[in-house]
DNA sequence: TCTGGGGTCCTAGGACCC
DNA sequence: TCTGGGGTCCTAGGACCC
């Protein structure tokens, strides 16, 4: 059997390069996409990782370097990106036939069918394309595995030699790659992990291929024995091409000033829980279970956390059924006295729409709630997300708990009063 | 003062059944 | 009344990913 190679595709500072695309001028300079509410950094420009910020870190800690080296920052824009991720897959799935899409910046193909010597040729013009085609830098490993083509990845991007394109396969450098790759970089493992193995001596992934495999079966499990095979070159991880149906959907939101009052929670969830339907009913999937929760902040001394979870009688995506079911657990869970800084909703148990269990006792008109359904997404997808929606959200545009992106870039690919002007 | 959101998988242990 | 072993299912917790 012919070996498989694998190549991960990875856009290069992903948001921040979306940014970029409609604002040349912040080429080369310090730019910083912060999370919802702008409260940490999620995506750093290659200044802004030079100057030792790391991933996660809140923008309040960091507001002396904004200043002292003049960063640009922007609030996530979650349309723009999201838009800007379909137009680079687009592109790349018009090179190849096999692509797996594992993140919004990141897509796995397998090139077994392109010939040794035409690889490095093929890889450079899918690079040259994308970027031409969309303004989106991207980096390529190559190699036997996902996990090595991960390495090779990680490589491109940081060596200037390679140009943002490695080729692992049959190389006579795999052992030095592995070797400057530190093992906490190793996909899969993580923070823990890295801990426990450099206890052990572990420091690196070359280290780690030719650990004890007792040693890493027994700490990590069957996905560490995975690993080491797939640094070893034996592929254990296949393309995944057809994403499997999702198993759970959370809708949960910080807020920016902790909430106090019922009412304010209660449109909270109304709200996370339209949203959540409309997820569910975009995957074709009913929910047996939701599952409602509150919490104050991890970064106060008077805690609480309390959670509800609603087996339904009738798996259902039916928004205003959620919502009454919603609405009765908080009610049950609320209580006075505390900050409270966090809310969401969870569907778990999920089924396909077309094949669920009806209950005898059943007493809603399914196919006309379906309808109405049907009805208020298309009108949302078509008017714009919120044009309808049930007065339990809230009749207030910009309620306390609403989050916050203070310095948001204009969505200028999805909404034609936003389009960029030349 | 100010600290994100959405996922997956594996494992150990307990309950229960035969 | 005492004794054994094997299997399945569920759940909570812990790890990881982006």
């Amino acid at each position: 059997m012919k070996t498989k190679i694998f190549a991960l595709v990875d856009c290069n500072n992903f948001y921040v390069s979306c940014e970029r695309v409609f604002r040349p001028d912040l080429k080369n300079k310090p730019v910083i996409v912060l999370s919802n509410n702008d409260g940490c950094a999620v995506a750093r420009s290659n200044e802004v990782k030079a100057l030792n910020i790391s991933v996660g870190t809140p923008v309040f800690k960091i507001a002396d370097l904004i200043k002292k080296h003049d960063i640009q920052i922007y609030s996530s824009n979650y349309a723009l990106y999201g838009d800007m991720s379909e137009r680079v897959m687009n592109t790349i799935s018009s090179f190849v036939s096999s692509i797996e899409i594992y993140s919004i910046d990141e897509a796995f193909l397998d090139l077994s069918d392109i010939s040794e010597t035409e690889i490095t040729n093929f890889c450079k013009k899918i690079q040259q394309t994308v970027y031409q085609w969309t303004g989106i830098p991207v980096s390529i490993g190559i190699a036997e595995t996902k996990t090595l083509a991960k390495i090779a990845n990680r490589i491109a991007k940081k060596s200037k030699k390679a140009k943002g394109l490695l080729d692992l396969t049959q190389s006579p450098y795999i052992n030095h790659a592995l070797e400057i790759t530190d093992v906490e970089d190793v996909w899969g493992v993580g923070r823990q992990y890295g801990k426990f193995l450099k206890k052990h001596g572990i420091l690196n992934a070359l280290q780690l291929r030719d650990a004890a495999h007792y040693l890493i079966r027994k700490k990590m499990g069957i996905c560490g024995t995975k690993m080491q095979n797939e640094l070893k070159g034996k592929s254990c991880f296949p393309l995944e091409t057809n994403p499997p149906a999702k198993k759970g959907i959370t809708v949960s939101r910080t807020f920016k000033k902790a909430v106090t009052n019922i009412k304010d929670i209660k449109e909270a969830i109304a709200t996370f829980v339209s949203r959540g339907g409309e997820k569910l009913r975009r995957e074709k999937s009913v929910a047996k279970l939701m599952i409602v929760y509150i919490s104050t902040g991890r970064f106060i001394d008077k805690t609480y956390c309390a959670s509800k979870a609603i087996s339904l009688p009738v798996p259902t995506n039916n928004t205003p059924e959620l919502i009454c079911y919603a609405m009765d657990a908080i009610e049950k869970i609320f209580r006075q006295d505390f900050l409270l800084k966090k809310a969401g909703v969870i569907f778990q148990e999920l089924a396909p729409e077309n094949s669920y269990q009806t209950g005898l006792f059943d007493r809603i008109d399914r196919k006309k709630s379906k309808k109405i359904m049907t009805s208020l997404d298309a009108i949302n997808k078509k008017m714009g997300a919120g044009t309808l929606k049930y007065a339990a959200t809230g009749l207030n545009p910009s309620p306390k708990w609403r989050t916050v992106f203070n310095m948001r870039s204009p969505a200028y690919t999805t909404d034609w009063n936003q389009l960029p002007c030349v």
